[in-house]
Order: C-alpha cells, then structure tokens, then sequence
DNA sequence: TTGTTAATGAAAATCATTTTCAATTTAAGG
DNA sequence: CCTTAAATTGAAAATGATTTTCATTAACAA
C-alpha cells in the first residue's frame, strides 16, 4: 500500500483532472457516495450521506459539485415532479446498464427499468440522426419518463 | 346568440364540470390563453397574457388552476431544466399533434418535433403495455426529450 | 332567490437553490 | 519541502418559484 490511503484510484480522478479541475476531498466524497447508492438522490440526501464522514463539507458544495459533474456528464439530474432535482451516477467504464424511468404520480415511486431498452435506445439513436440533421442539434443525452400510478396508488382510487 | 356573450362554448366546459370542477372567468381565461399560445409557458408568462384582459386573476390562481388542469390531463406540466415549470395544452378532441422534445442545454432553446413520433409511439406503446404488466403501473404518460447544444451554443465552443 | 361550498386574491410563508465573500486548499514550479 | 496563484470552499444571506393561510366572493343546485 504505497504512500498511506492515497486517494485518487478512482477511475473518475483522471476525468476530473483531465477537464481541469481539481480534486478535492468533498467532490472524492460526493462521488463515492454517488457510486455506491443505489437510488436517486436528492442534493441534501447527498448531504446527509456524506456529512458522517466529512462533516465540514456543506450543502452548498454538495450543489457545486453536482453542477460540475453533470456538466460533465458523470451524473444525471433527473426530474420526477417532486419539487426537487434528483442524481444518479452515470455508470463509469465498467458497467453500461443504461436504463429509463417509471414514475408513480401518487406517491412519487421510481422504478429504474431496462426491459425494452434496447428497441427503444435503437430507434432513439436513429431518431437522435434524424433530429441532429434536421434541426443542427448536436444531442448529447436523452430522457424517458413514463408516468402513471403504481399498483398501491391505483387500488386507493 | 342565445343568452348574450355566453360563455362556455369551449369543449373543456363539459371535462372541468364533468369532473366535478366549477367553471370560473379565470380558469376560462387560463384555458383560453393555453389553447391559443404556441410556445411553453411559465406560470408568469401565462399571469401576464391573462392580465390584461382579467386584472384581477392573481398569479396564485393561476398556479391553482394549472395544478388542476394538468391533474385532468388538459394541460402537461414540463421541465426544461431552467429552474420553472412550463406548461403546454394537450391539445383537445380536434387535432391531436403528439410532439416530443428537443431542448439546448445552452440556451434552454425548446424545439417541438414530431418526426419519428409515429416509430416512436408505436414502440413506447408496446413498451408500456410491457411495463404495466411488469410492475403492475397504470400508465397514463410519458415524456421524451432530447439534450444537446444547438447550432449556436455548439459553435460558441 | 337562497344556501352551501368551492374558488379566489393578497399577503405571508416555504424551501430548494444560488450568490457573496473572506478564508482555505490544491497543485504547479522551484 | 516551500512558495504562490488560482480554484474551491463554508457560512450566511439572498433569491425566486411555488404553496399556504384565511377572510371574502362567486358558482350553481335546489
Ligand atoms: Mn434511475
Ligand atoms: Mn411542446
Ligand atoms: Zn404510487
Ligand atoms: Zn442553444
């Protein structure tokens, strides 16, 4: 174990410094917690995962980081109608498991699904031509949101 | 002319109170401006178009009446990633253009498409007769949207 | 016309996110 | 290791969209 826990293993400490930023102990932070939990965190779920480790790292930073990474591409913010913006990791190298969302009206449950993604990411690529041709769009990501009431939702009226 | 400037012609009367809604001068006021305007609204661009005819109908209204619309489904609520809620009619009996969405990450640039929407249709369709069956939703929705920088963003780098 | 109750406006409250700014930390170079 | 410039940060304050409160008004069934 070479030079004590050196940080920077990680496959996203060259990303970060290949686009020119540095890499601090709260965005290391962010990032691992990111990595590892599972579904679709708020900022302040963020927060309160990385505050035990780190206590000094604030919220405010929590959203700066999140900024840059998304502008990275590295997450996603996602919308699910719930008044506040949502994260996932974007799955590094390693594991591609590309998925789309199933949003419940009622009660805000998120199922991540990947039955069918593979039709749908094959018309989306097409389609995604199609539009960049037509309209010069130059597209970088896309989004699908079916929305609906889960089981529980539906049987309460 | 049966009974002066009736209101109430519009075919929304019948949905608002068939749903047990009461019908108001602000919300046909509201239902009037979504119908004719092109683009996607904020809840403050629809106050200042409804304004001048309607001084009196308060933004708080408005937000009221669109929670109450899109809950009908007459209107869909979006987000474009610029921090408000923009809303667009769905459109009525008459001509249903189904549309999806491309926006620029650059400058929030929203362009309405309908090429591939058949394809695309076809496949979410299947893909949300899938869904239902697999995690017992009622789907009633859905949304496609496609990020990237349009011609201009991409050229300024 | 009348009574019941949903709907409304104005003002205050919420609350997620952003801005400000002085202090700290990173990383490059000696 | 030491120095230095610039990026990054935390805390507190500001912002701004949306919601809540509550007394008043308007819709509509009877
Ligand atoms: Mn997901
Ligand atoms: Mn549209
Ligand atoms: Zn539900
Ligand atoms: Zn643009």
């Amino acid at each position: 174990m070479p030079k004590g826990n050196c940080r920077g293993n990680g496959w996203w400490h060259g990303k970060l410094r290949g686009c020119g930023y540095r890499l601090t102990m709260g965005r290391e932070a962010i990032l691992d917690v990111l990595s590892k939990a599972e579904g679709h965190l708020s900022a302040e779920d963020i927060y309160m995962k990385v505050h035990p480790g780190y206590p000094h790292i604030g919220l405010t930073s929590i959203y700066r980081t999140l900024d840059v990474l998304s502008g990275l591409g590295m997450v996603y913010k996602l919308d699910f109608g719930d008044g506040r913006a949502r994260y996932e990791f974007a799955e590094g190298p390693k594991g591609a498991h590309h998925h789309h969302h199933l949003v419940c009206t009622g009660c805000n449950k998120v199922v991540d699904y990947t039955d069918f993604i593979d039709e749908e990411v094959e018309l989306l690529r097409e389609t995604e031509k199609g539009l960049s041709k037509k309209y010069g769009f130059k597209i970088a990501n896309h989004i699908i949101q079916f929305y609906g009431l889960c089981e529980a939702c539906a049987k309460k009226k």
